[in-house]
DNA sequence: CTTCTCTTTGTAACCGGTTACAGCGTTCCA
DNA sequence: TGGAACGCTGTAACCGGTTACAAAGAGAAG
């Protein structure tokens, strides 16, 4: 490896000026600047990356955060491909990289039940790296923790959660404008007798999607009777609960907004079980776009998340506080309505009884033919 | 943040003593070592990794190449997360760290199409940054890249891409053995006309499950007709397509191996679509065990990859070479046989005509249901 | 009582950059 | 023409560790 103090005897000059020539070219004449940039690419020179963290204190590295959580091994977050593919390009833009933090997590949080995701850890780390800031995505049952995270003044935004503190901010989608434009979709397809199924009460995500719903029945003055509020954790099953105890209901919806696609495809399942069809029976509608949207038959219609936009935003904004700026606002990325076919068309159809046994099953629409509408 | 000098004034000892007392614990004495670890707590003292790193030219870090391919926007890894599970699990085990490494892409390799990996990027990031070694997971289309930088003779073991080098391996499936389970399954319920859908030929996953589907069919006596071996590109419409070119066969197939999930799940469309039954008219066996095979309808006969194991085998890997070791042999992880109900269970009803229209679509098992065999 | 070995410790050089500060030569303006 | 201002450059301290080497002291062997 090269060190700018060969550089500098070869071209005649001292250390400083061949610092300078990288750092701040334009305080450097141009004769030694063009010089020194000569025969650092001659001798293929590479700054050593830790020797400036060093002295700068600054490593250009982003810290990412993502526990998995030991209690729920069979958890996924739902577009962490998308996500890091969102934050690796608006990094790399600005020649930051992505460290992923990897504890073995906090046997004192373990031992009274917490998170797994240990706060002081990942401080510890932060200031070990130097690191810039944190990226922190969820694992089902981290707010805690990164409620911590926040407080302790280091640059950090999360993903999904919402959390405060001095250089703390965070991103997610419009919950609030997705949930409302969903039950809207079902308003306008005639439905009234609207159900959901929530999430769980500590999920921001959660809580957000529950309020549009809400705020859209509430609009279109349809009544929402308790038990028409299904509690459930984001899983598929518990969606399939859920729709068979809505099922049961003695006036039971006609139309189910899950708060997550996982949970609409297990009501899906559920209401083929109990012999329903979807959607002429019960029409569903989700939220995410996962892939499995598409492919599930019915395909889902859903609320889709700007996924890798999710995750431009978040890099964008660790970036502004660590260069120096204020914390951003949250965002709240828009989301899109895309109609497939677990919601019929408009008024008609909706409650008409239909013998089990009969469900159709002709060709399932591809991905492509599913038509998309923005919010 | 309080440095070793600090602690040593304080201890009333050098700062090589300090240092020692966390590198080399037993050269110190007992006292010593105490009181400084005492003062280092109180103070809450923490390594400037930076400083370790420029001193000893190791960082504790591992970078990960995962470039996603832009030509390929669609592209997704079929079990990402699980893998960087892995890997992280089994760094963290050892102390080290995961370095997502992230350029904007080769503009001179784009230039000509190549893939979008860009070795000599990589390679200078692992030089500067210090890295111990690298782990490559492919995007689709970086298997040139991957081999050269297995040349570069830096420690770095691939997923799913055969690459050599002076310090370089790889850790993947038993493909070759999967499929041959696969094949097997199918021969024991019964079927003799057994088809293949594979995958890109420069692709080594493909190529294997190809060769594994041979040598099964071979020792099973039955004949492979070339029109028989259908080539798709692990994308769901390939698959559609390519079981619609079996289906128009003089002769065509009563089963079908994929050689990937996506693609079974394209045959199962197809085969639908064509009025057949799945598994009664022809039966469908894939290979991944994704998340959507327990969720299409028939539920989808698969092997399962160890995810997390490939991701955990890597991350040792690449460990063994960092503390220099030779590099260990590739390693090809055995594959499950996941039992759904794509294939029906033995001798019988194969080939079987049935008139369309009369599909069952009884209750969908829950993955629960399905049993499992290891291989 | 030497001499040798072993353990423990300290001194100081070193890793490879950045940057405060000072010095020097020009230019500009009064 | 003196002096301020400015542009460019070099010297050297500094970032916070690691470690080669030397030395001191203790114990063992002769």
């Amino acid at each position: 490896m090269t060190t700018i103090r060969e550089i500098a005897e070869l071209c005649g000059v001292s250390v400083a000026t061949v610092s300078r020539v990288f750092n701040q070219p334009s305080t450097v004449s141009r004769e030694k600047r063009e010089v020194v940039e000569r025969v650092a690419r001659e001798l293929d020179y590479r700054p050593n990356e830790s020797a400036r963290a060093l002295a700068t204190k600054r490593s250009g590295l982003i810290g990412l955060v993502w526990d998995t959580d030991h209690r729920r091994p069979g958890w996924r977050h739902p577009y962490l491909q998308e996500l890091l593919i969102g934050l690796k390009s608006a990094l790399s833009a600005h020649g930051y990289h992505l460290l992923m933090l990897a504890t073995s997590g906090s046997a004192a949080l373990r031992a009274v039940g917490a998170s797994l995701a240990d706060p002081v850890a990942y401080v510890n780390m932060t200031r070990r790296h130097h690191l810039g800031g944190l990226v922190l995505i969820d694992s089902g049952s981290d707010a805690p923790a990164f409620a911590a995270f926040a407080q302790s003044g280091l640059p950090c935004v999360a993903v999904d959660v919402a959390v405060q503190g001095p250089r703390a901010t965070y991103v997610t989608s419009d919950n609030v404008g997705g949930a409302r434009m969903a039950v809207q979709h079902l308003v306008a397809a005639g439905h009234r007798r609207i159900a959901t199924i929530t999430g769980p009460p500590h999920n921001r995500p959660a809580t957000d999607r529950l309020a549009g719903y809400r705020a859209a029945m509430a609009e279109a003055d349809l009544p929402v009777p308790p038990e028409y509020v299904v509690v459930g954790d984001f899983y598929r099953p518990s969606g399939q609960a859920a729709m068979r105890a809505l099922l049961a209901l003695p006036d039971p919806p006609t139309a189910v907004f899950a708060a997550g696609d996982e949970m609409a495809v297990g009501a899906m399942l559920a209401a083929r079980h109990a012999g329903l069809a979807v959607p002429s029976d019960v029409a569903v509608i989700g939220f995410d776009d996962i892939e499995l949207a598409a492919l599930v038959d019915p395909p889902l219609t859903t609320l889709a998340q700007d996924k890798a936009g999710i995750g431009v935003a978040a890099a964008r904004a660790v970036l502004t506080m660590v260069h120096g700026g204020e914390p951003p606002v949250p965002a709240f990325l828009p989301t899109k309505l895309v109609v497939r076919a677990s919601v019929s068309d408009g008024p008609g159809s909706v409650g008409a009884a239909r013998p089990p046994g009969s469900l159709p099953t002709g060709p399932t629409p591809t991905p492509s033919e599913a038509s998309e509408c923005a919010s």
